[in-house]
RNA sequence: GCGGGGAUGGCUGAGUCUGGCCAAAGGCGGCGGACUUAAGAUCCGCUCUCGUAGGAGUUCGUGGGUUCGAAUCCCUCUCCCCGCACCA
């Protein structure tokens, strides 16, 4: 820096603080620390080096773990590494390594910068998910969901990304385009024997419990709840048969959450891929032909192909023609539906398109029937045109179509798909099944975990797959050959329950303590990109819950409350790397140290919104911590001996706000108010002692403990140096928040100071007062505030005859009526004021702040002081000024 | 299309849940002053309009409504962002 002679070194300071606090140790949480604040941000990829989302990531849990820490609370701030996943696999081979070493490498990389960030987590519960120590309780786990029946293995058309060679989740595929969320690649089909876990089963619990997250943001939760997407409907079946040959193709199921426009079913619609379709396109070359060539599921336009089949409605008894049609989808429902072109948008297109009858069913009232032709009615309202039906509205004929029809039954889909958690790669956790010809598919019993990856090899397809020896073993059930499965587990499987293992990291036979996990758990502070608001966090959830009902842990949600950080912008877009719009955190800290990058993102924006970052920013907070340090040595080496005066109290009192204040935001986790509060702390104290010849020593230190200690939580380092120069011997890390006043009371004596001051400006510019001699501040009378009183307390029509029942207020004749009827007037608006006592007393100690803006002597003066009281109120004193 | 969140002074952004101390915090930018040889940094003010004693007027996307009183509550419309989406 240019100005380095001025500053301090921040470097040295940063090193220094570092080392004694691994030395002693300071942020590891015992294991018999009762129910511990547990504050968690979500662990890392270790791609090789933080980024600035890590950093503010981080910064903000361990702003949040030092600030609790500094109320008392034991605290769990623990940190590990998401090591498992493809881009290692990738990086191996660009570099011709392995994913292992390459990782380690990584993962040392991060460990160490996020020691040079300040970052206090408790080392001793590191957890490295690909190691075997981890991964093994992954496949223990599978064992376990495969006991409950939890597990599923089925051949199942799956995202294939053919750059990544890997099958993907449906959260992992990206847009309209369909492309892989890792390379943009588009996503292709492909049938695979799949693993999957039956997330599905608890659909219910995990969208119902939705509502009980009230730590959670309403964005995330609305993002879960529309993914499960559940929805109540009825099921009917529908009769489908050739009626020429009279061949019979069973029933077919059709879920529909409009039963009750059943009457208005014109047509039965199959998916492209549906069995039916398949077996009619064998025979009838239209229908190969439009499956083949002309169906579009991705198209805007529905298309679709007439058959020779028919379907008959349950409901009805009707005969409907039956067609294959691109926008059912096999996926959703069962893959077919009945259209019912006057009541829904997309049956009404596809209907008007291929001459399909239209009918409408369903009316606003009884005798107002809708024109349908154009336009489908959706609406709920009466149904009409509909038999015994006919006249009854539309919720209840839902119910009763569905009572009355035989086989229909009221059903609840979601859209919520069970969790395939197989991946084709070799960087993941072996799913633990043996493929036995005799015994087809066989757990690997617990002894015989883990199964670890074997030496990695170099290859273009599944190096699993090309690790013979490996592969080869024997069946657990009849000691016959066979082959390991050569799939790995999704890497969220890891994250799903990594959370708990931070309790009890190194415990051999269980994946995490149930006792403690019950005592410690939930995370208390869970904080990350809002990235993971679906996926991450809805597996997690999942996992917590299996848990709970098989391993005896005592909680069902795992994170109490939550918080989605923001992006780091430049200049209004998101840095990434592919943009090259990227400020290296590293650069950051050693340009300008740790302390200014942490503080520099704190302030720069609540935690949850997005900012921008400014280099101009770093420069002046940079700024700031170099004048906090002079402040801090001048007050050492200087020799302060003035009184505690008036002027003293003031800057005592705003000491007291200062931390009230500070405190309360910083609960709330709004940093940026709650280190402003410091900064203003501290110019606070730089004009005290600047305007006063004689500084009052002590208030002065315990203004810069204040800041200090406001500061702990952000800048840790800066704080805990200049803590020592301030005379302790103990770690400001472990020291205790500061004593403050009362917040509220604080902010009510600042509003009416600088309401004065104000007002002293306005007079002065309005009146074209060159150069005022003195200024005189007349607190308001007493019987005012009487008054006042009164009038809050009152409930009479009028308040002035109260007023006047009150012999100190009669007595003061025209003004006590004027004033009364002010108070008549604005009755509904009157708020308590401090008294005037408080009043007094608070512009006493703010007068040097008037004094010195406009070198005029000030009087600070009662009522009874006074000539003239006339102007003044309670909370607006009345002001005189001489030239 | 559905669901969610928004629209505030030159910019940014709090305030909205719990209506009144709101011409509306903070920051940035701009202007003036102090300090300085100067610049920078820092500090003190100003920054909707008018006003010779703290006043008045007009403002919080649009139009309406509720209320003694609306940035804040209700409805309409316009636009923006996010999520989901031929979802039966």
């Amino acid at each position: 820096m240019s100005d380095a002679e001025h500053g301090y070194d921040h470097t040295t300071v940063e090193r220094r603080w570092q080392d004694r606090w691994d030395d002693e140790n300071v942020y590891r949480t015992p294991d018999d620390a009762e129910d511990p604040m547990y504050v968690l941000g979500m662990y890392p990829y270790p791609s090789g080096k933080l980024h600035m989302g890590h950093v503010r990531n981080y910064t903000i849990t361990d702003a949040y773990a030092r600030y609790r820490r500094m109320c008392g609370d034991d605290v769990l701030h623990p940190m590990g590494w998401d090591s498992f996943g493809l881009p290692a696999e990738n990086a191996a081979k660009e570099r011709d390594t392995n994913p292992h070493d390459w990782t380690m490498d990584c993962i040392d990389t991060m460990r160490d910068q996020m020691r040079s960030m300040g970052f206090g987590y408790d080392w001793e519960r590191e957890i490295t998910t690909c190691t075997p120590d981890y991964y093994q309780w992954n496949q223990w786990l599978f064992t376990r969901f495969h006991e409950e029946g939890l597990v599923d293995r089925h051949e199942s058309e799956v995202n294939w990304c053919p750059s990544c060679e890997t099958v993907l989740a449906d959260e992992q595929v990206e847009g309209d385009a369909e492309l892989c969320w890792r390379c943009d690649t588009p996503v292709e089909q492909r049938e695979l024997d799949q693993w999957f876990l039956a997330i599905t089963e608890y659909a219910d619990e995990l969208l119902d419990a939705i509502d009980d997250l009230e730590g959670w943001p309403d964005s995330v939760r609305q993002m879960q709840r529309n993914w499960i997407g559940r929805q109540e409907g009825t099921q009917l079946p529908f009769e489908v048969r050739e009626p020429q040959r009279g061949e019979e193709y069973g029933e077919v199921e059709a879920f529909t959450t409009r039963a009750d426009t059943a009457y208005g079913a014109t047509f039965f619609a199959l998916a492209p891929g549906h069995e039916i379709a398949q077996a009619v396109a064998g025979r009838d070359d239209d229908v190969a032909h439009f499956i083949a060539e002309e169906a579009d599921p991705e198209g805007e336009e529905p298309n679709g192909v007439a058959t020779d089949l028919t379907a008959t409605n349950p409901v009805t008894g009707e005969e409907l023609p039956v067609y294959v049609a691109d926008f059912v989808l096999s996926d959703v429902g069962t893959g077919a539906l009945m259209g019912v072109p006057g009541h829904d948008e997309r049956d009404h297109e596809f209907a008007t398109k291929l001459g399909i009858d239209i009918l409408p069913v369903i009316a606003p009232s009884e005798d107002e029937v809708p024109d349908v032709s154009e336009s489908a009615y959706t609406e709920d309202g009466v149904v009409v045109n509909s038999g015994d039906y006919s006249g009854v509205d539309s919720e209840a004929a839902r119910q009763q179509i569905t009572a009355d029809t035989a086989g229909a039954e009221a059903t609840t889909q979601y859209r919520l798909r069970d969790w395939g958690i197989s991946r084709q790669r070799y960087w993941g956790t072996p799913i633990p099944v043996v493929h036995c010809d005799g015994c087809g598919p066989v757990m690997v019993p617990d002894g015989d975990l883990p199964v670890e990856l074997p030496e990695f090899i170099n290859t273009t397809g599944n190096p699993l797959d090309a690790a013979e020896e490996w592969k080869e073993t024997t069946c657990p059930d009849c000691g016959g050959e066979a082959t390991r499965e050569t799939d790995t587990m999704d890497t969220f499987v890891d994250s799903s329950w990594y959370f708990l293992r931070y309790v009890s990291p190194d415990l051999a036979e269980a994946p995490f303590d149930r006792e403690r996990a019950n005592e410690w758990m939930p995370v208390d502070q869970y904080v990350g990109g809002d990235e993971h608001a679906v996926m991450h966090l809805l597996y997690a959830r999942f996992f917590t819950k299996v848990l709970a009902d098989t391993e005896g842990l005592d909680h069902r949600e795992p994170f109490e409350n939550l918080l989605a950080q923001g992006m780091v912008q430049l200049d209004g877009s998101k840095m990434s790397k592919s943009k090259g719009n990227t400020v290296s955190p590293q650069r950051i800290v050693d340009e300008y140290g740790a302390d200014t990058a942490r503080l520099f993102i704190m302030e720069a924006a609540q935690p949850a919104r997005d900012f921008d970052w400014s280099e101009q920013g770093v420069r002046s907070t940079r700024a700031f911590l170099d004048r906090l340090h002079e402040q801090v040595t001048d007050l050492t080496e200087g020799d302060y001996a003035g009184e505690r005066d008036t002027t003293a109290e003031y800057v005592a009192s705003e000491i007291d706000a200062a931390v009230a204040i500070a405190a309360d935001e910083y609960d709330d986790l709004r940093f940026n108010v709650a280190v402003r509060e410091a900064q203003d702390l501290s110019r606070t104290l730089r004009g005290y002692v600047e305007y006063v010849d004689d500084p009052h020593a002590e208030t002065v230190g315990r203004g810069l403990h204040a800041v200090v200690s406001l500061l702990a939580p952000v800048a840790p380092h800066l704080a805990e140096e200049l803590w020592e120069t301030l005379g302790h011997d103990e770690f400001l890390v472990n020291a205790a928040w500061p004593d403050g006043g009362d917040a509220e009371d604080a902010a009510a004596r600042r509003t009416l100071v600088e309401n004065t001051r104000e007002d002293v400006r306005d007079i002065i510019d309005v009146a074209g007062i060159e150069d005022p001699q003195r200024i005189d501040v007349v607190v308001t009378p007493e019987w005012k505030y009487d008054a006042l009183g009164i009038a809050i307390e009152s409930d009479a029509p009028n308040v002035i005859s109260e007023l006047m029942s009150e012999p100190s207020i009669r007595e003061q004749g025209d003004a006590a009526a004027s004033y009364g009827q002010d108070l008549q007037e604005n009755r509904e608006a009157l708020t308590r004021p401090l008294t005037p006592e408080t009043e007094y007393e608070t512009l006493q100690r703010a007068a040097w702040l008037i004094e010195r803006e406009f070198d005029a002597e000030v009087r600070v003066l009662t009522a009874e002081e006074a000539d003239d009281d006339s102007h003044a109120e309670p909370g607006r004193p009345a002001i005189d000024i001489e030239e």
